[in-house]
DNA sequence: ATGTTGACCGACT
DNA sequence: GAGTCGGCCAACA
């Protein structure tokens, strides 16, 4: 199981509803900075895993192309996440709290 | 081997 | 709020 493995399931367990960040999915599954959730998501064939739940630090969503980023936000706004008119999501409100083991 | 490229981040103007 | 900058490091050419 490698790493980028480690971050799919990881990115599985955030639930319906909330949001993650690249760095917080990274440092749960002990990758090497942010940028390997990125890849992670780019190399992503499998279609369970819920991708449009891990946006940026910023509490915005990061750009891949205009289509992806139209279609993320709809999802996400079908979960019940809010984005405040500048396109940025509460993390105050929507961050997910991975539990500790 | 060497150089470039990021679905990033934090610190700093 | 908006830009810039440097650090990061695996993948890729």
């Amino acid at each position: 199981m490698d790493i980028y493995q480690t971050i799919h399931a990881l990115i599985r367990r955030i639930p319906k509803g909330k949001v993650a960040t690249y760095g917080q999915i990274a440092q749960l599954a002990g990758a090497s900075g942010p940028r390997r959730t990125a890849y992670a998501l780019r190399i992503l064939e499998d279609r369970t895993v819920p991708w449009w739940r891990v946006i940026n630090a910023q509490g915005r969503i990061s750009k891949r192309s205009m289509a992806s980023m139209k279609r993320q936000q709809k999802l996400l706004e079908n979960e019940g996440i809010v984005f405040s008119k500048s396109g940025r999501v509460s993390f105050s409100v929507f961050r997910w709290q991975a539990k500790k083991k």
